[in-house]
Parts: structure tokens; sequence; C-alpha cells
DNA sequence: AATTATGTAGACCAGTCGGTCTAGAGTCCT
DNA sequence: AGGACTCTAGACCGACTGGTCTACATAATT
């Protein structure tokens, strides 16, 4: 490729960066270090980013966010139901996470519970990676004939819940709970999806 | 009171540090800002935590969980039943999260998430603060007829779910789903009780 | 060939970081 | 009274922070 040499610099900061701040956080990680390791000068950074560290950060949460939210929705999508479709969500975490040796959990909520008080585009970034992923498990329930307002309820149940075990097993340096609470939430949901596509309430 | 000055000055740099650190992380929080609120000086600081930040960050992060873990604690042990128990749950994180216009979240999660990666007296202290709040957790639920196992997996279910939906919830700057949640898994936890207690399993 | 856009490269800046150090105020013991 | 101990007070340090700026190489356009 003669031409786009930039392009590939920009997409290799972004990377690195998303890497760094998914596992220290946005105010723990360094300009500098972002630079070292993706071996970017800093007036590459700043040509790609112009808007600093702030706009490199939204940027790579919501690309780091777009590519779990792909791994996630394949693994739910391949499964024949809820109960595989949450066990296989907790499988997709867990397994990204002790392969890192418990570095790399969510790649929002580090930096999304920094952010969290303050408003702005990274803040904006991690309300919209997580409103990505809902999306998407909704489409999946009531694909699996849930109706729409049951089928958020269970959505923000199971991205919660797993959302929770994750940090617990990040903590506790074990993926056991992730795989423990994935199993009992996938029953419950694939318990009341049963109760509401039979009999029904209102 | 003549004496113990100094203790007072050491405890209001305890409380003022775990609220920064709640609200900002670790690496975002500085000492001078620490210092600044607290009105106290570097002097002081170093005088009663020769540890530096590390150890005022572990202390600071020991101590708000200890506050947050009696008061869901006591919420827990008036409620009567599972249900009961998990939805004040929801409710003690929910009215907390919405009273400080939702900055302050989980006193532990942000600086754990932060510190997964790393080993030391920071780590320690979250590991050791959820193991607690989880141990309470387990006794209630044991109280209420849960054999040992059942009530360590329930418990580690109640505390994730809740856990994932407060991190929710600060994002979407809205306490919905914290409700939504702790009733849903209140409401699970309880069914599993009354199978387990009647009739059980192995 | 000259010009313009795209990007790389890093020196440089003021400000802040965590941490150390010395000076001294206040209190207690002897 | 005098010394010891506890704690406050903040000046000071080197290292590093995010950010700006100029110089330059390369490649497409004219």
């Amino acid at each position: 490729m003669t031409r786009s040499g930039g392009q590939e610099t920009r997409v290799r900061i972004l990377r690195t960066a998303a890497e760094l701040f998914r596992r220290q956080g946005y105010g723990a990680t360094g300009l500098n270090q972002i630079l070292s390791a993706s071996g970017a000068p800093k007036g590459s950074l700043y040509f790609h980013f112009p808007g600093g560290k702030e706009q490199l950060a939204a940027e790579a949460t919501a690309l780091a966010g777009r590519d779990l939210g792909e791994r996630m929705a394949a693994a739910v999508a391949a499964a024949d139901g809820p109960r595989a479709a949450v066990t296989a969500l907790g499988d997709v975490l867990a397994d990204g996470l002790a392969a890192s040796g418990y570095r790399d959990g969510c790649p929002v909520a580090t930096v999304a519970l920094e952010q969290a008080g303050e408003a702005g585009p990274i803040q904006d970034a991690c309300a919209a990676t997580y409103e990505g992923w809902l999306a998407g498990l909704r489409e999946q329930l009531k694909s699996w004939g849930a109706p729409e307002d049951t089928a958020a309820e269970l959505a923000d149940l199971a991205l919660s819940s797993v959302q929770g075990a994750l940090l617990l097993a990040q903590v506790r340096r074990d993926v056991g709970v992730l795989h423990t609470i994935a199993g009992q939430v996938g029953a419950h949901i694939e318990a009341r999806l049963a109760t509401v596509t039979t009999g029904g309430a209102a």
C-alpha cells in the first residue's frame, strides 16, 4: 500500500490507548505511555486527535466497546436460547479476562466509573456503548418471543449481572463467579420467557 | 477534648480521600486535591500515612467499604425475606447515587478496576471489602434456610447483579435499573430458596 | 517543477505530580 | 524548667503531565 499510512498509525494509537485505558483507567494512563507503547510520536497523536486526551479516550472506548460488542453479539446469536446465550456471554468475558492474566475486564467500565460525575464525550461514548450492547440483547430476546418491555428488563438484567460478575471475578482473580452467575441468570430469563410466551401477563 | 486532635485530622483526610477516590478514581485524584479539600497540610498527610498515596487509598477504600457495608447489612437484616432484602439493597445504593447527583456509586469499584492488574494493599483492601459484604449476605441467606454452597452462590448473584446495575444506573443517570434488577433477582432468590428449603436438590 | 496536503518527529513549555525535609507549635511527663 | 513526643505547616525537589510548536519527509495535484 502506498497511501493511507496515516490511518494505520491512527488505529494503532487507538488500540494501544484502549488497552491501557481499560487496564489502568483514564487518569492513570499518560499520553507518553500510550505514545511509547504504540511507537508513535506526539505530533502524530495531535494530528489525528486534535481534541487531545479526551477525544482519544472517547474514540478508543467506543472502538473497544464495538469490538467486544460484536464478539458478544456473535456468541449470543449462535446460542439456541436465552440460557445458552447468557452462558456464552459469560464465557466470552471469562475467557478474555483469564487470557489476559486478569487485566482485561470490561473495556468501558473502568473509564465509565471515573467519568461518571462529569459530562463530556467520554461519558457519552460509554453510555452509547452500553446502549448498543443492550439494543442487541433486546433484539435477541424479542426474537425469542419476549415482548418489548420484558425484553428491556431482561436485557438490563443480563448485562448488569454479567457486568457485576466480571468486576467481582477481576477483583477475586477467579472467573468462577462469571460462570455461576451466567448460569443462574440464564435459567431465570429462560423461565420467565417461557411464562410470558405461553400463558403471559399484561 | 484536649488531646487526640491528631486523630480527627487523620479521619478527615481519610473521609475526603474516600469521597474523591470514589468519584474520580485513584489515578485521577491528586494528593493536593485531597489536601486542599480536607484543609490539611502535606506534613500531616505523611505523618498519618507514611506509606503515601497507596496507604491512604487502601485505608480510605476500606473505611468507605465498611461504612456502606454496615448500611447494607442493616437494610438486609431489617428485611423479612430475600426479596425484600435485595430490594432494600438496591434502595440503599439508588438513594445514595441519586442524592449525590449520580456521583457516588460504589466506593470500591472505581478504585478496584483501576488496580485490578496490580497487586498491592489497595487491591487487597478492595477484595477484602467485597468479601466482607458477601460474608454478611451469606449469613443472612443461611438464616433463611439456605445451605452453605447455595448461600454462596446466591450471595454472589445478589452482589454482582446489584453492583452491575449500579454501574449501569450511574452511566445512564437513572436509578430505574437498580430497582428493576433488584426486584427480579430478589424474586429469583426467593424462588430458589423456597425450592431448596422444602423439596431440595443434592 | 512547483505547490499543497498529509503525516511524522520530537524539542519544548508551564503546570502539576507524589514525595521529602526542616521548622515549630502544642501537650505531656519528669 | 526542660526534654520528649505528637502533630501541623509548607517550602522545596525531580519527574512527569497534557499540550503546543516548528521542522521536515513523503506523496498527490496542478
